[in-house]
DNA sequence: AAAAATTAGTTGCATAGCTAACTAATTGAA
DNA sequence: TTCAATTAGTTAGCTATGCAACTAATTTTT
């Protein structure tokens, strides 16, 4: 299940898995980042990353551009092909969001954002710090 | 992220990944399950399935027996050695429940899981229904 | 300045996911 | 009763993920 578009939708209708629709948002938010900062954002090894931005590239949706100043960075940018497929995803995006949140209002969608960032943060920031509260599946 | 249990600690320490882990505790709650029914609770494709338990069955944790009746059915089943592993994670498990619930209580985590299920639902049985709420990420 | 440590990215190996095409067993229909 | 349809599971081909060992570039130490 993905919080942001569905891999069927995606795949059969515009050629993109799920992850690599995610890192074309990601790139179109914001262009140039590094492999190792996009790692980072979406949580993902770099090596990961590095074979992501492979197939990309293969299918011509992004660049790598080696850093001038030091050349252990590579930068990724979208290409035109990339900006437009991601605009072509859009409404079906809007889509699968309504979709998602049908019956569910603003409030309970903001608390739902703040726990699981509260889960996140306890998962990869914090050492195990309360032991009074056990869920039992 | 999970929710049931870390990567690393799974992995380094029981030699276990965590859908492993995963299937192991659905069979310690409920032995003798068939492929496809496994496939169906854990939400995943049956061919998953067959070479999930495939690695299983080769470290010995699961086996499988060709129902009598309908040889086209395998009930797969916890062994001796697989059922002792899962207790050897509990301590563990309930470690990482703890901390992902830090500072989280039983109310929240109920509303979580509540909103996380009409989510589920809304993803896999219904059509769009409500468009008034939209969330842009 | 040379050696050591760090950093960004790549590669090999293993597990895991999905789709689609397949086999074998069983059920149903003509 | 035989042939078609269905069902459970398998296999092939692709993408994706993590770990660990690696290269190349850069920075820090000595």
């Amino acid at each position: 299940m993905s919080l942001f578009i569905s891999d069927a939708l995606v795949k059969g209708q515009f050629d993109l898995t799920r992850v690599q629709w995610v890192l074309l948002k990601l790139l179109h938010d914001q262009d140039g980042q590094t492999q190792n900062e996009l790692a980072l954002i979406t949580d993902r090894n770099k090596a990961s990353l590095t074979r992501l931005i492979h197939t990309m590239e293969r299918k011509e949706l992004v660049k790598r551009i080696a850093h001038q100043q030091d050349k252990r960075f590579n930068r990724i940018f979208l290409t035109e092909k990339g900006r437009q497929r991601y605009q072509e995803t859009l409404p079906v995006f809007y889509e699968c969001l309504d979709q998602l949140q049908a019956g569910i209002n603003m409030q309970e969608i903001e608390e739902l954002l703040r726990l699981l960032k509260k889960i996140q943060h306890n998962i990869t920031d914090c050492p195990v710090k309360d032991t009074k509260n056990k869920l039992v599946c």
